[in-house]
DNA sequence: CCTCAATAAGTAGATCGGCTACATGTCGCC
DNA sequence: GGCGACATGTAGCCGATCTACTTATTGAGG
Protein backbone atom coordinates (compact mmCIF):
# COMPACT_ATOMS: atom_id res chain seq x y z
CA UNK A 1 0.00 0.00 0.00
CA UNK A 2 1.39 3.21 -1.06
CA UNK A 3 2.77 5.98 1.65
CA UNK A 4 0.29 8.84 0.71
CA UNK A 5 -2.25 6.87 0.18
CA UNK A 6 -3.03 7.61 3.99
CA UNK A 7 -2.91 11.30 3.46
CA UNK A 8 -5.56 12.61 5.56
CA UNK A 9 -7.34 9.03 6.58
CA UNK A 10 -5.12 8.56 9.60
CA UNK A 11 -6.25 10.66 11.79
CA UNK A 12 -9.65 9.34 12.23
CA UNK A 13 -8.33 5.70 11.92
CA UNK A 14 -6.15 6.87 15.09
CA UNK A 15 -9.34 8.29 16.91
CA UNK A 16 -10.87 5.27 16.20
CA UNK A 17 -8.98 3.31 18.18
CA UNK A 18 -9.06 4.94 21.03
CA UNK A 19 -12.58 5.48 21.19
CA UNK A 20 -13.72 1.87 22.97
CA UNK A 21 -10.78 2.52 25.82
CA UNK A 22 -7.95 4.59 26.11
CA UNK A 23 -4.44 3.89 24.49
CA UNK A 24 -0.69 4.16 24.77
CA UNK A 25 0.78 4.60 21.36
CA UNK A 26 2.96 1.80 21.13
CA UNK A 27 -0.67 -0.30 21.93
CA UNK A 28 -2.10 1.90 18.90
CA UNK A 29 0.24 0.79 16.93
CA UNK A 30 -0.35 -2.85 17.61
CA UNK A 31 -4.04 -1.63 17.29
CA UNK A 32 -3.97 -0.56 13.87
CA UNK A 33 -1.43 -3.53 12.76
CA UNK A 34 -4.42 -5.88 14.09
CA UNK A 35 -7.28 -3.85 12.84
CA UNK A 36 -6.02 -3.95 9.67
CA UNK A 37 -4.88 -7.58 9.18
CA UNK A 38 -1.42 -6.62 9.29
CA UNK A 39 -1.25 -3.37 6.43
CA UNK A 40 -0.86 -0.76 8.59
CA UNK A 41 2.61 -0.98 10.53
CA UNK A 42 3.34 2.78 11.20
CA UNK A 43 6.57 4.14 11.64
CA UNK A 44 7.15 5.26 15.13
CA UNK A 45 8.05 8.74 12.75
CA UNK A 46 4.54 8.86 11.61
CA UNK A 47 2.58 7.83 15.10
CA UNK A 48 4.00 9.74 17.65
CA UNK A 49 3.75 13.43 15.94
CA UNK A 50 -0.17 12.23 15.33
CA UNK A 51 -0.93 11.96 18.20
CA UNK A 52 0.62 15.34 19.32
CA UNK A 53 -1.02 17.08 16.44
CA UNK A 54 -4.30 15.48 17.89
CA UNK A 55 -3.94 16.61 21.39
CA UNK A 56 -2.59 19.85 20.06
CA UNK A 57 -5.96 19.79 18.38
CA UNK A 58 -7.53 19.09 21.25
CA UNK A 59 -9.30 15.42 20.07
CA UNK A 60 -6.98 13.89 22.60
CA UNK A 61 -6.07 14.06 26.01
CA UNK A 62 -3.02 12.22 27.44
CA UNK A 63 -1.81 11.05 30.75
CA UNK A 64 1.54 9.31 31.67
CA UNK A 65 1.76 6.35 33.39
CA UNK A 66 4.70 3.77 34.23
CA UNK A 67 4.02 0.04 34.23
CA UNK A 68 6.56 -2.72 34.54
CA UNK A 69 8.94 0.52 34.58
CA UNK A 70 8.38 1.54 31.16
CA UNK A 71 7.08 5.11 30.86
CA UNK A 72 3.42 4.73 28.52
CA UNK A 73 1.79 8.13 27.67
CA UNK A 74 -1.93 6.99 27.26
CA UNK A 75 -4.29 8.79 25.10
CA UNK A 76 -7.96 8.94 25.53
CA UNK A 77 -10.70 10.04 23.08
CA UNK A 78 -12.11 14.03 24.30
CA UNK A 79 -15.65 14.72 23.23
CA UNK A 80 -14.05 17.09 20.41
CA UNK A 81 -12.26 14.15 19.55
CA UNK A 82 -15.39 12.36 19.07
CA UNK A 83 -17.49 14.47 17.09
CA UNK A 84 -14.41 14.50 14.62
CA UNK A 85 -14.49 10.82 14.31
CA UNK A 86 -18.40 10.89 13.92
CA UNK A 87 -17.27 13.72 11.02
CA UNK A 88 -14.31 11.73 9.36
CA UNK A 89 -16.40 8.27 9.09
CA UNK A 90 -18.95 9.80 7.51
CA UNK A 91 -16.46 11.78 5.09
CA UNK A 92 -14.89 8.55 4.84
CA UNK A 93 -18.16 6.99 3.10
CA UNK A 94 -18.52 9.91 0.91
CA UNK A 95 -14.70 9.33 0.19
CA UNK A 96 -15.16 5.81 -1.08
CA UNK A 97 -18.44 6.61 -2.75
CA UNK A 98 -16.64 9.46 -4.76
CA UNK A 99 -13.88 7.06 -5.83
CA UNK A 100 -15.50 4.25 -6.64
CA UNK A 101 -18.14 5.96 -8.68
CA UNK A 102 -15.02 7.39 -10.72
CA UNK A 103 -12.89 3.80 -10.36
CA UNK A 104 -15.61 1.78 -11.11
CA UNK A 105 -13.77 -1.23 -9.50
CA UNK A 106 -15.73 -4.03 -10.35
CA UNK A 107 -14.36 -3.20 -14.06
CA UNK A 108 -10.90 -5.19 -13.82
CA UNK B 1 -14.17 16.29 1.28
CA UNK B 2 -10.95 17.17 2.92
CA UNK B 3 -8.12 18.30 0.38
CA UNK B 4 -5.46 15.96 1.04
CA UNK B 5 -7.43 12.98 1.18
CA UNK B 6 -6.91 12.68 -2.15
CA UNK B 7 -2.85 11.82 -2.45
CA UNK B 8 -1.96 9.03 -4.00
CA UNK B 9 -5.84 7.88 -5.19
CA UNK B 10 -5.78 10.75 -8.00
CA UNK B 11 -3.77 9.02 -10.23
CA UNK B 12 -5.82 6.24 -10.69
CA UNK B 13 -9.53 8.23 -10.97
CA UNK B 14 -7.73 10.10 -14.09
CA UNK B 15 -6.55 7.18 -15.56
CA UNK B 16 -9.62 5.48 -15.18
CA UNK B 17 -11.46 8.27 -16.83
CA UNK B 18 -9.24 8.03 -20.52
CA UNK B 19 -9.79 4.11 -20.32
CA UNK B 20 -12.78 4.49 -22.24
CA UNK B 21 -11.95 6.98 -24.92
CA UNK B 22 -8.89 9.71 -24.48
CA UNK B 23 -10.47 12.94 -23.51
CA UNK B 24 -8.87 16.14 -23.44
CA UNK B 25 -7.91 17.71 -19.87
CA UNK B 26 -10.72 19.96 -19.61
CA UNK B 27 -13.01 17.05 -20.32
CA UNK B 28 -11.10 14.63 -18.27
CA UNK B 29 -12.49 17.79 -15.40
CA UNK B 30 -15.61 17.27 -16.38
CA UNK B 31 -15.80 13.36 -16.74
CA UNK B 32 -14.47 13.32 -12.82
CA UNK B 33 -16.91 15.98 -11.88
CA UNK B 34 -19.81 14.19 -13.21
CA UNK B 35 -19.02 10.21 -12.42
CA UNK B 36 -18.39 11.81 -8.59
CA UNK B 37 -21.65 13.03 -8.40
CA UNK B 38 -20.43 16.58 -8.60
CA UNK B 39 -18.03 16.00 -5.04
CA UNK B 40 -14.45 16.06 -6.92
CA UNK B 41 -13.87 19.59 -8.94
CA UNK B 42 -10.48 19.32 -9.86
CA UNK B 43 -8.50 22.98 -9.86
CA UNK B 44 -6.69 23.52 -12.85
CA UNK B 45 -3.27 23.46 -11.03
CA UNK B 46 -4.12 20.05 -9.92
CA UNK B 47 -5.27 18.48 -12.89
CA UNK B 48 -3.01 19.93 -15.37
CA UNK B 49 0.02 19.20 -13.12
CA UNK B 50 -1.01 15.46 -12.40
CA UNK B 51 -1.40 15.08 -16.67
CA UNK B 52 2.30 16.48 -17.08
CA UNK B 53 3.07 13.84 -14.23
CA UNK B 54 1.64 10.86 -15.85
CA UNK B 55 2.50 11.00 -18.79
CA UNK B 56 6.28 11.77 -18.22
CA UNK B 57 5.49 8.71 -16.30
CA UNK B 58 4.67 7.00 -19.64
CA UNK B 59 0.95 6.43 -18.20
CA UNK B 60 -0.27 8.49 -20.84
CA UNK B 61 -0.06 9.66 -24.30
CA UNK B 62 -1.25 13.13 -25.72
CA UNK B 63 -1.65 15.03 -28.84
CA UNK B 64 -2.64 18.40 -29.65
CA UNK B 65 -5.79 19.01 -32.06
CA UNK B 66 -7.78 22.41 -32.32
CA UNK B 67 -11.68 22.15 -31.99
CA UNK B 68 -13.76 25.26 -32.99
CA UNK B 69 -10.66 27.70 -32.59
CA UNK B 70 -9.58 26.22 -29.16
CA UNK B 71 -6.85 23.76 -28.70
CA UNK B 72 -6.76 20.91 -27.16
CA UNK B 73 -4.33 18.56 -25.59
CA UNK B 74 -6.11 15.03 -25.96
CA UNK B 75 -4.59 11.90 -23.66
CA UNK B 76 -4.96 8.36 -23.86
CA UNK B 77 -4.44 5.66 -21.81
CA UNK B 78 -1.32 3.65 -22.62
CA UNK B 79 -0.31 -0.13 -21.87
CA UNK B 80 1.45 0.82 -19.40
CA UNK B 81 -1.04 3.05 -17.96
CA UNK B 82 -3.62 0.04 -18.55
CA UNK B 83 -1.81 -1.87 -15.85
CA UNK B 84 -1.01 0.92 -13.28
CA UNK B 85 -4.97 1.39 -13.48
CA UNK B 86 -5.48 -2.56 -12.57
CA UNK B 87 -3.04 -2.43 -9.71
CA UNK B 88 -4.49 0.68 -8.68
CA UNK B 89 -7.88 -1.11 -8.54
CA UNK B 90 -7.02 -3.73 -6.88
CA UNK B 91 -4.59 -1.37 -4.59
CA UNK B 92 -7.88 1.01 -3.77
CA UNK B 93 -9.82 -2.43 -2.58
CA UNK B 94 -6.89 -3.29 0.10
CA UNK B 95 -6.83 0.27 1.23
CA UNK B 96 -10.71 0.16 1.24
CA UNK B 97 -10.39 -3.02 3.28
CA UNK B 98 -7.49 -1.47 5.76
CA UNK B 99 -9.43 1.59 6.32
CA UNK B 100 -12.78 -0.28 6.85
CA UNK B 101 -11.60 -2.44 9.18
CA UNK B 102 -10.03 0.54 11.32
CA UNK B 103 -12.59 2.65 11.05
CA UNK B 104 -15.58 0.60 11.56
CA UNK B 105 -17.59 2.99 9.97
CA UNK B 106 -21.09 1.10 10.72
CA UNK B 107 -20.96 2.02 14.34
CA UNK B 108 -21.72 5.36 14.34
C1' DC C 1 27.26 -11.72 32.30
C1' DC C 2 26.22 -10.04 27.78
C1' DT C 3 23.64 -9.39 23.95
C1' DC C 4 19.58 -8.99 21.50
C1' DA C 5 14.52 -8.57 20.78
C1' DA C 6 10.55 -6.44 22.35
C1' DT C 7 8.54 -2.56 24.67
C1' DA C 8 8.09 2.55 24.81
C1' DA C 9 8.57 7.39 23.24
C1' DG C 10 10.41 10.79 20.79
C1' DT C 11 12.96 14.43 17.12
C1' DA C 12 15.02 16.32 12.67
C1' DG C 13 14.78 16.77 8.12
C1' DA C 14 13.32 15.38 3.33
C1' DT C 15 9.82 14.44 0.15
C1' DC C 16 6.14 15.45 -2.96
C1' DG C 17 1.32 15.85 -4.37
C1' DG C 18 -2.47 18.76 -4.22
C1' DC C 19 -3.51 23.59 -3.31
C1' DT C 20 -3.95 28.84 -4.23
C1' DA C 21 -3.21 32.36 -7.28
C1' DC C 22 -1.95 33.92 -11.42
C1' DA C 23 -1.39 34.26 -16.71
C1' DT C 24 -3.01 33.57 -21.49
C1' DG C 25 -6.28 33.16 -25.12
C1' DT C 26 -10.81 31.82 -27.82
C1' DC C 27 -15.82 31.65 -28.52
C1' DG C 28 -20.69 32.90 -28.14
C1' DC C 29 -24.20 35.65 -26.13
C1' DC C 30 -26.34 39.89 -24.43
C1' DG D 1 -17.83 45.87 -25.19
C1' DG D 2 -18.02 42.71 -21.55
C1' DC D 3 -18.85 38.50 -19.31
C1' DG D 4 -19.08 33.44 -18.69
C1' DA D 5 -17.76 29.09 -20.42
C1' DC D 6 -14.05 26.73 -22.73
C1' DA D 7 -9.07 25.49 -22.64
C1' DT D 8 -4.20 25.14 -20.94
C1' DG D 9 -0.69 26.16 -18.20
C1' DT D 10 3.09 27.82 -14.28
C1' DA D 11 5.12 29.27 -9.66
C1' DG D 12 5.30 28.61 -5.17
C1' DC D 13 3.25 27.16 -0.64
C1' DC D 14 1.71 23.75 2.66
C1' DG D 15 1.90 19.95 5.63
C1' DA D 16 1.28 14.98 6.58
C1' DT D 17 3.93 11.05 6.16
C1' DC D 18 8.37 9.04 5.69
C1' DT D 19 13.44 7.74 6.78
C1' DA D 20 16.83 7.68 10.04
C1' DC D 21 18.22 8.54 14.29
C1' DT D 22 18.26 8.77 19.70
C1' DT D 23 17.19 7.21 24.44
C1' DA D 24 15.81 3.86 27.86
C1' DT D 25 13.87 -0.44 30.27
C1' DT D 26 12.75 -5.43 30.61
C1' DG D 27 13.29 -10.31 29.88
C1' DA D 28 15.03 -14.30 27.38
C1' DG D 29 18.87 -17.08 25.58
C1' DG D 30 23.56 -18.29 25.02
Amino acid sequence: MKADALRGHLDPMILAVVEPEPLHGYAIMEALLERSGGELDLPTGTLYPALRRLERAGYLASEWSTVGGRKRRTYQLTSAGAKVLAAGKQEWLTFRTVVEGVLRPGEA
